[in-house]
RNA sequence: GGAGGGGUUCCAGAGCGGUCAAAUGGGGCGGGCUGUAAACCCGUUGACUUCGGUCUUCGAAAGUUCGAAUCUUUCCCCCUCCA
């Protein structure tokens, strides 16, 4: 087997494939052009979109040249698949303003060093604004059947469940088909990857592109990714995990992967670091909570850099093994007049924005969540001073996992 | 077009004139155990509070009543079945 499709392999990438054994020994004879298409739904990608991003890594390791997608195009129409439900729309200044932000952080991820493997960025607004209705018609229609149509899940599951799909959501399809040839035709590209819900996407553009232009190209796909805990991968309560550091500061990105469920750390190392499957059997039996931190380090850094993920780490290790003050938690500043005067207990948590009811903050007041200085807080209506800052500053902490440094000035 | 069912707190879902800030489950949060895990146990989950209470919520508006999530009217929105 081709080593990239091995390597895919063994990471736990693989789900389907178009062809696996013509895809295999077109890798072993060259390097080829692979493409992923990514939404521009929101400003920022998520670690649900993590797995996809590997896949790209993986092909550069490999060789291969990546072809990142953005679907400035295909998001003004919105993909059915997997929702039941039309989107609510989306102005196209807000899509544009995404998809910029979303190919900052791919590039992030990816190496341009080498002149070969360096990722093309594409936006499919550049070639779908201007399609002619009556020639796309003729031209790309004429291979698509209602009947084949009718039958793909995203699709079905809609008519199933007498939920309305508008025709231009049923078009999305043919525009994602496109895009294949397009990329095939423009950029040559053979191969496009995606998760396991794009594969009749994927298999429209394949079977398009037989039929347009008689050539042979490869679809592949990746697993959904389910927790231990049966979860999705990258929804929390506090909401997604995001991979910009406007929506999700460094810290609480390294702390979502120290956080991994113990069932679900081998599997993350395998998908989300650079680890050799080699490297990863050594690691197997070596102590679950600092595989966690390793996982927490590796994919902090591949994102915010090395000094991000150490000093993460760091202020990990003051928070919660030294118990100390802390003095790289992330602070709040208040102004002096306002501890002259002294501040209420309960103000000064609202104040710092860890929470916004006062009512709240009485109940983690009497469920013994709430710390100055590492003491516990049981009088509500405790006026905090000068007293109580040292050096300029006092922690203030709520429960277990948040802390944070209140300053003066 | 005809017949019917429904919109309740983060979600699911009870309540059908006062005892309802609203059962129960899930989720969240906090505490305990531990390993910043899982499982388990306990507490909590509208806002404000001088901890006595006060104020705002049950699709929207108006009304009946001493009193409405619960009854009436109008409106909006969903769903199911038949044609």
């Amino acid at each position: 087997m081709n080593k990239f499709l091995k390597e895919f392999k063994d990471r736990g990438f693989f789900y389907q494939c178009t062809n696996e054994d013509e895809l295999s020994r077109l890798l072993d004879k060259k390097n080829i052009r692979a493409y992923i298409g990514f939404d521009c739904t929101a400003e920022s990608l998520h670690v649900g979109s993590l797995l996809q991003i590997m896949c790209l890594r993986l092909l550069q390791k490999h060789g291969h040249q990546p072809i990142v997608l953005l679907g400035g195009g295909t998001t003004r129409i919105g993909d059915p698949s997997g929702k039941d439900k039309t989107r609510q729309m989306l102005s196209e200044k807000d899509i544009e303003k995404n998809s910029k932000n979303i190919e900052k952080i791919l590039a992030k991820f990816l190496v341009s060093k080498n002149k070969k493997t360096k990722p093309i960025f594409v936006n499919n607004y550049k070639w779908l604004k201007n399609l002619n209705y009556i020639s796309f018609l003729r031209d790309v229609g004429k291979h698509f059947t209602i009947n084949k149509m009718l039958t793909f899940d995203s699709v079905k599951t809609r008519l199933d469940r007498e939920q309305s799909l508008s025709y231009m959501e049923f078009n999305y399809m043919i525009l994602q088909a496109y895009d294949f040839l397009e990329l095939n035709k423009k950029e040559n590209c053979v191969l496009q990857v995606g998760g396991s819900d794009q594969w009749g996407n994927i298999v429209n553009g394949v079977d398009l592109i037989k039929r347009y232009s008689d050539k042979q190209v490869y679809g592949l796909t990746t697993p959904l990714i389910t927790l231990a805990s049966g979860a999705k991968m990258g929804k929390t309560a506090d909401g997604a995990i995001w991979l910009d550091k406007k929506f999700l500061s460094s810290y609480d990105y390294w702390q979502f992967w120290r956080n991994t469920d113990d069932r679900d750390v081998i599997k993350f190392l395998r998908f989300f670091t650079d680890l050799s499957s080699n490297e990863i059997k050594d690691l197997e039996n070596n102590n679950i909570n600092d595989l966690k931190v390793l996982l927490a380090n590796k994919t902090t850094e591949m994102l915010h850099g090395k000094k991000e993920a150490l000093n993460s780490e760091k202020m990990a290790k003051e928070t919660f093994a030294e118990n100390s003050s802390g003095s790289n938690l992330p602070s709040v500043i208040i102004r002096k007049s306002i501890i002259d005067k002294k501040i209420n207990i309960i103000d000064l948590v609202i104040i710092s924005k860890l929470e916004t009811s006062k009512s709240e903050v009485r109940r983690l007041i009497r469920g013994n969540a709430v710390k100055i200085n590492n003491d516990i807080i049981t009088d509500e209506k405790l006026l905090i001073d000068n007293k109580f800052f040292k050096e300029n500053y006092l922690k203030l902490s709520i429960g277990k996992k948040r802390h944070l440094k209140v300053e003066i000035n």
